[in-house]
DNA sequence: AGCACGCCGACT
DNA sequence: GTCGGCGTGCTC
């Protein structure tokens, strides 16, 4: 019955501290199915649930493994592979690298619309009569007999009303009912989720409760919303739109998240023109592509220096090599002009994998790609997965962007991903940046990478000139406003002028935090140790971490006194201070709250572009990668709190920003111009920024690295802890650090390591749960990473802290 | 993490 | 005598 076959399995839903892979028997009848790279549905633990793995390695039986323990694979899922060679040996990687399982890299690589979910289904056994049964087993058994097939358990506990399997697994017992477990496709669920009244929601005669009719009147003023937004507004949870939708006053439908552009070439495209030091940069990294050995290149060019110029043509000589492209942005939805922009040029060549797309959407691009239909794949972080059979290049733009980290499980960086897709496949890297992050121009700079500069701004755009205006003389001439004298100056001559303006302000709400007159204490969030902001939109005090909200009241939660007084400012008081200041002008405020239906991101975009508005206020989401050349001023509101965040890479950061959003200004005819406000305007990184000296900022920031044994000099890996008592996390948290200490001791004496901590996390409560940290300075080679496995698994066997959950993350960006 | 197995106390 | 309480250890 079973062949002389066996398997080795990634199975899902393993922890890591018992996470291999398992050995299972080929049943003879799949001896021709079985391949690796597909999913096959296995028994697994003492009561054989089933569950998904996917295929490893094949091997025959030899006398090495004990055949007897040994058990069966059930099925195969797939009838095509579903990773290759190659993306298996990156999923043992990740796992090394990245302290995640197996599966849990597996996952990471596959679209979600591709996973299979396992389920029960009961059913019922013939011939058996029902006397013995309860009158509720009777019920059940009659409607499963009349089904004839069998059924869902989630569908059977819904019907019934029942809250767990104790009735159904009673039945299997007794032999009434037979249960099996079968394997699903996910149905795609990734559209959001609209709200419109239907004909009934005029009638007065049904009853609603308070929430319920201002939930209602909102719907029925817009025609039809997100719900998210519905929720934002009214502060209400799905509870109420769903009682609506029950009593049929509102329908639901659903809207495409992201359509997908025409994708059309556009034939009477000039060809790329270049300037003679884009075309010589292009020259070498083509030479670099064509050498046979991997290599990674940094792509050094100021803000509108034509970065994407050079990749087009670069990608235009290399497309017909039949060999995969990949080309990583940060965040796909800000950037609509960058997809447009390839996809006249290559047409349907391209792919875009991007996670606003629905499931379905997701899957056709996959497998576009898998089919070898597209060649060029364009995306965030999760497109270094791309299934090509071979890579020949990727771009990573916008190196230094944080959303190239993942921060949940598998904690890994797209960089790392990529070097080693290229280092596989012997592929072409390009890193490309105006603010590269500190180790990628250290490497440049050391050879390890080779280096491009672009020092040139295309056209005829020039740098804009710069003033960093202190807020401190402001303050002591009168002027309470957020404004600057140069700022308001300048507003009003671009008003005049019929230029557009750009305002950061990277924080939302309106104001960013409530305190009490009487008590001085701040309003805070009661899952979280962090201040409630304001939003005018909807009067209430919000929580950005965990989405908590109340509606606006005057008195104090501490000590019951009427004497509220609001504090810093965000977005929408920005907004609301500008239009009284400049009464006529058109404003556009862009954030999160504002953009959280998708296509209004775009919408807005375009209607800026157009001209439809004046000012543009915003957080960074207004700081890159738009491009308006009617754009004359940027204004940068506050810059002080982004320089003294308690965080090594915050001057990096802030730099960035800085450099980024003064970019914006005079990418036109005109001359632009910035005004960067602070507290603190003789800071060094405002005045490098200012400067857009990288170089300068470069020079000082590794100094600071060296020093302080910061990357590229040690790797940072921060161990965190997580639980819902404080007590018993800051002792899990030391726990931890001893038993590392002395497995370090003992097993790497030889291991240079500096601990820090545990500290709390910068927010150290964050929805019920307490945070702690424990930083460790170390080099990240085998060595380091197997002690920190052993520790891991040594320490997950301490049942005490079973309730504190803890990750390792390796190179955290954040710390 | 689940989940079956085992070894003790309060019940018909 | 037995039902079920949770502690313990394993997962091919």
């Amino acid at each position: 019955m079973n062949s002389d076959l066996t398997v080795k399995v990634a199975v899902e839903n393993t922890t890591y501290v018992f996470d291999k892979l398992f050995d299972y028997l080929v049943p003879s009848a799949f001896t021709d199915l079985v391949q690796v790279g597909k999913r096959v549905l296995i028994p697994f633990g003492r009561g054989n649930k089933k569950k998904q793995g996917i295929i490893f390695e094949l091997s025959p039986v030899s006398d090495d493994i004990l055949v007897e323990k040994l058990k069966s694979v059930c099925s195969v899922l797939d009838d095509e592979p579903v990773l290759s060679k190659e993306l298996l040996e990156l999923a043992e990687f990740m796992k090394e690298h990245y302290f995640c399982t197996y599966y849990d890299a597996v996952k990471t690589m596959l679209p979600a619309g591709i996973n299979y979910k396992i389920t029960t289904l009961y059913g019922v056994r013939e011939g058996i009569n029902e006397e013995e049964l309860s009158e509720e087993q009777q019920r059940i058994f009659a409607y499963l007999h009349s089904k004839r097939k069998a059924v869902k358990s989630d569908k059977l506990l819904d019907d019934f009303g029942l809250d767990n399997t104790a009735v159904l697994e009673d039945m299997v017992k007794s032999g009434y009912l037979y249960k099996s477990d079968e394997a699903f496709r996910r149905v795609s669920d990734a559209v959001m989720k609209m709200a419109a009244p239907t004909e009934l929601a005029d009638s007065d005669n049904i009853k609603l409760t308070e929430k319920q009719k201002a939930v209602l009147d909102l719907i029925k003023m817009t025609g039809g919303t997100s719900v998210k937004e519905v929720c934002y507004f009214t502060g209400v949870t799905t509870g109420v739109t769903d009682a609506l939708y029950k009593k049929g006053l509102i329908y639901y439908y659903d809207e495409e998240v992201f359509r997908i552009e025409d994708r059309t070439k556009d034939e009477s495209l000039a060809p790329v023109a270049l300037s003679e030091q884009q075309q010589t940069a292009c020259d070498n990294l083509y030479a670099e592509y064509a050498d046979s050995k991997p290599h990674t290149s940094l792509l050094f060019g100021v803000t509108g220096s034509g970065k994407t110029s050079v990749f087009m043509k670069l990608i235009e000589r290399v497309i017909n090599d039949n060999k995969g492209i990949i080309v990583m942005v940060p965040e796909i939805s800000l950037t609509p002009q960058f997809v447009s922009t390839f996809s006249k040029r290559f047409g349907e060549q391209i792919a875009v994998f991007h996670s606003a797309l629905s499931l379905g959407e997701r899957l056709d691009e996959y497998k576009r790609v898998k089919k070898g239909l597209a060649k060029i794949v364009i995306g965030t972080r999760s497109a270094v997965f791309a299934p090509f059979k071979k890579v020949g290049l990727i771009i990573m733009d916008e190196e230094q962007e944080y959303s190239y980290k993942s921060e949940s499980s598998p904690r890994y960086h797209a960089r790392e991903i990529a070097k080693f897709r290229c280092s596989y496949d012997n592929a072409l890297l390009v890193l490309s940046s105006a603010t590269p992050s500190v180790e990628s121009y250290y490497y440049a700079e050391n050879g390890r990478y080779s280096l491009n500069t672009l020092t040139e701004r295309y056209g005829d755009a020039v740098l804009p000139k710069v003033v960093v205006a202190d807020m401190n003389v402001e303050q002591q001439n009168g002027n309470v406003t957020g404004f600057s004298e140069t700022l308001l100056e300048n507003l009003h001559y671009n008003l005049e002028n019929n230029k557009q303006s750009i305002l950061l302000l990277n924080r939302r709400g309106h104001n960013t935090f409530v305190t009490c007159r009487m008590c001085g204490e701040p309003v805070v969030c009661p899952n979280c140790s962090i201040s409630l902001t304001y939003h005018s939109a909807n009067r209430r005090l919000m929580c950005h971490y965990c989405g908590y909200s109340a509606p606006y009241t005057d008195e104090c939660p501490s000590c019951h006194s009427k004497s509220l007084r609001f504090g810093g400012t965000g977005t929408q008081k920005a907004e609301s201070e500008i239009s009284e200041l400049f009464p006529d002008a058109r404003i556009l405020r862009m954030d999160t709250d504002a953009t959280s239906s998708k296509s209004s991101y775009e919408r807005m975009i375009t209607a800026f572009a157009d001209g439809k508005y004046d000012i543009l206020v915003g957080t960074q989401m207004v700081a890159k990668g738009l491009n308006f050349p009617n754009v004359t001023l940027v204004g940068v509101l506050n810059t002080d709190y982004m320089l003294y965040a308690d965080d090594y890479r915050s001057y990096e950061r802030t730099f960035s920003l800085l450099t980024q959003v003064v970019g914006r200004s005079g990418r036109g005819a005109s001359k632009g111009m910035a005004v960067i406000q602070s507290y603190t305007p003789d800071n060094l990184i405002i005045s490098m920024a200012a400067r857009q000296d990288y170089l300068a900022f470069y020079n000082t920031e590794i100094q600071v690295r060296k020093a302080m044994l910061y990357p590229p000099f040690a790797d940072i890996c921060v161990i965190g802890f997580s639980g819902e008592k404080q007590q018993l996390t800051m002792k899990a948290a030391n726990s931890f650090l001893q038993c590392f200490v002395s497995h370090a001791k003992s097993e790497y004496p030889a291991i240079p390591l500096r601990i820090l901590g545990p500290s709390p996390a910068s927010v150290v409560k964050v929805s019920n749960k307490f945070r702690y940290k424990l930083i460790i300075k170390c080099k990240n080679n085998r060595d380091f990473r197997t002690l920190l496995s052993a520790v891991m698994i040594e320490f997950a066997k301490n049942k005490e802290f079973g309730r504190v959950s803890t990750y390792a993350d390796m190179n955290a960006l954040t710390c």
